[in-house]
RNA sequence: GGCCCCGUUGUGUAGCGGCCUAGCACGCCGCCCUCUCAAGGCGGUAGCGCGGGUUCGAAUCCCGUCGGGGCUACCA
């Protein structure tokens, strides 16, 4: 049973213990899981700017989860508004990341739906019949200033030129606003901001109100007649009966202006009613600012490109700001889709810890079904140049077999798959192609030479090359014959086989290269010294 | 400046008035295991920003304060 699921049945059975709470939150949770479950509609909509961020990415798959946790929908919707920043690159790489995140949407620009298009550049008609409806209503009008004269206007009243538009254009007459157009003036379109408080409740946060007159009657068409995300995005979410609005807590104070616009839409009966929303904490970086596009950890595809699993980082991910239960953070993406729910979601914001990320990644390595794990490095260790394709099933026989047998010794020794390559290489190159880690070779004890030669001298001997036979027959003679301790004794077989400090297990490695390879490497380093 | 949000070890969190001399995880340190490194096991390090209340009792409730963050565009 989730942790929400026993919060709610709890509630049920001492409603004392609800009434009590001075948020809403859990009051909601029982009527939320009761009577509204199904119809929950949730969305993710990025405008297509720059690579996909991690904490954008977080954003979508606390929304998709929260939409298969309550069984509702998730639309993913494209906010290009922008034209001089979107791009058609940026949305391709925002598909890319959705899928292999497996984060699936059940509406979108590539699957269509009941309240298609989906790309809000498509739906312009629809935002401008919106627009002339408010202007209709009263509920918004057009305003000639321009930013330099209502700070004029604020500076000559004695007022903070900072506080933003002053209302001026509010009840212009036919004839004001002709002279203005005369004077080849475009208006925009403000929304009047009702004199009241505005309060609503947000599922993470509780309660938050926002003091009438502390929020300016704002822009929602450009004097271009170009819409801007003020307008389309409340309006998208409406037409599309969005009911739960989960994003960024930077939106957070945008909140107030989106919740006036919808007051006017249901008024006008373009929406049903005004959402839910729940803001979410930030992903934040060095020295607690918002996680910024430019440092490297926010580019969810450079965490790939270093061997991240999606089943990794999206574990990774919803730890900032959630917890699955109080002694546990490692789980699947199943375990978090039913657990999931967003009224537990911290109000705090989180500080990307890759550290941690890697940690998780590499728990999640070893959760691999061998098999798994295999065809997921081999791109790795194609891109290396180490295997002949980055297809498990076009490999070469041998390739195959090396790595069924040397996939279990290296399973536990990764955090990311990007480590493949260093890890196996010494496997799948020619024995005079070995090249030998500096400090490896610095710390090769002074006998090396006389250790790799008992060495071989040993191996060579051995009918089983198995890896007990090997240990025990090595241990004989370099440990107990000669008296080295076992760390010097296998140190330079180490490198001589590998070329590395770090290895897989030497013995099994031996076996999977055969004698004669690994007797040749052993030479081969003898001969260097 | 204005408005809003936030404040538990270095980091992410658990905590919902007594179960807290604060749990878990990452990190770091040490030990065990051991052919290296991991994994695994054991142990250690370090925290309720501060000040007032309320209460028999506060990390938990209230107020204030300080600190951090976000927003403040004809970007999203």
């Amino acid at each position: 049973m989730s942790r929400s699921t026993s919060r709610a049945l709890a509630s049920c059975a001492t409603p004392s213990s609800a009434a009590n709470r001075t948020t809403p939150r859990r009051i909601f949770t029982v009527t939320a899981e009761t009577a509204a479950a199904t119809d929950v509609r949730v969305r993710f909509c990025p405008s297509p700017t720059g690579t996909p961020h991690v904490g954008l990415i977080r954003t979508a798959l606390f929304n998709w989860a929260y939409a298969r946790h309550m069984g509702g929908k998730i639309v993913f919707r494209i906010e290009d508004t922008d034209a001089e920043r979107d791009s058609e690159e940026s949305y391709l790489q925002l598909l890319d990341a959705l899928n292999w995140m497996g984060i699936d949407y059940d509406e979108g620009p590539e699957v269509g739906g009941p309240y298609a298009p989906y790309r809000q550049s498509e739906r312009h008609d629809l935002h401008m019949d919106v627009a002339a409806k408010l202007i209709e209503g009263g509920y918004a009008y057009e305003s000639f200033s321009t930013p330099e004269e209502v700070e004029e206007r604020h500076k000559a009243a004695g007022r903070d030129p900072k506080l933003g538009y002053d209302g001026f254009d509010r009840d212009l007459t036919e004839e004001q606003k002709a002279a203005y157009r005369a004077e080849g003036r475009q208006p925009v379109i403000r929304v009047r901001m009702p004199d009241e408080d505005i309060t609503f409740t947000d599922l993470i946060r509780g309660d938050v109100t926002f003091p009438a007159g502390s929020i300016p009657d704002f822009v929602i068409v450009r004097g271009n007649g170009v819409p801007l995300y003020t307008l389309v995005n409340p309006v998208d979410d409406a037409l599309m009966k969005i009911t739960h609005v989960l994003r960024g807590e930077d939106l957070l104070s945008s909140t107030p202006r989106q919740i006036a616009l919808y007051r006017a839409m249901v008024e006008l009966g373009i929406a049903d009613r005004v959402p839910e929303f729940g803001h979410m904490p930030m992903v934040t970086g060095e020295g607690n600012k918002k996680l910024s596009k430019r440092a490297p950890e926010s580019n969810l595809f450079l965490h790939r490109d270093r061997g991240f699993i999606r089943e990794g980082l999206l574990n990774y991910l919803a730890l900032l700001g959630w917890s699955i239960g109080p002694d546990r953070d490692v789980f699947t993406p199943e375990e978090l889709v039913e657990a999931f729910d967003i009224r537990d979601v911290t109000p705090t914001s989180a500080r990307f810890d890759l550290k941690k990320a890697e940690s998780i990644n590499g728990d999640h390595i070893r959760m691999l079904p061998v098999g798994e794990f295999v065809s997921r490095m081999v791109p790795y260790l194609h891109a290396g140049g180490f295997v002949s394709s980055p297809d498990t099933r076009e490999l070469e026989p041998h390739e195959e077999q090396v790595l069924a047998e040397a996939a279990p010794l290296v399973q536990t020794r990764m955090q990311l798959l990007g480590e493949a390559p260093e890890m196996l290489g010494f496997l799948f190159i020619d024995d005079h192609e070995v090249t030998y880690d500096e400090k490896a070779l610095a710390k090769l004890p002074e006998n090396a030479a006389e250790i790799l030669d008992a060495a071989a001298t040993v191996l060579e001997g051995l009918e089983d090359f198995g890896p007990e036979s090997q240990q025990e027959a090595l241990k004989a003679v370099l440990v107990e014959e000669m008296g080295i301790k076992p760390r010097f004794a296998f140190g330079p077989l180490r490198v001589a086989v590998t070329g590395r400090q770090v290895s897989p297990p030497l013995f099994e490695s031996m076996e999977i290269l055969g004698k004669e390879h690994s007797l040749e490497r052993l030479r081969r380093l003898r001969a260097s010294l």
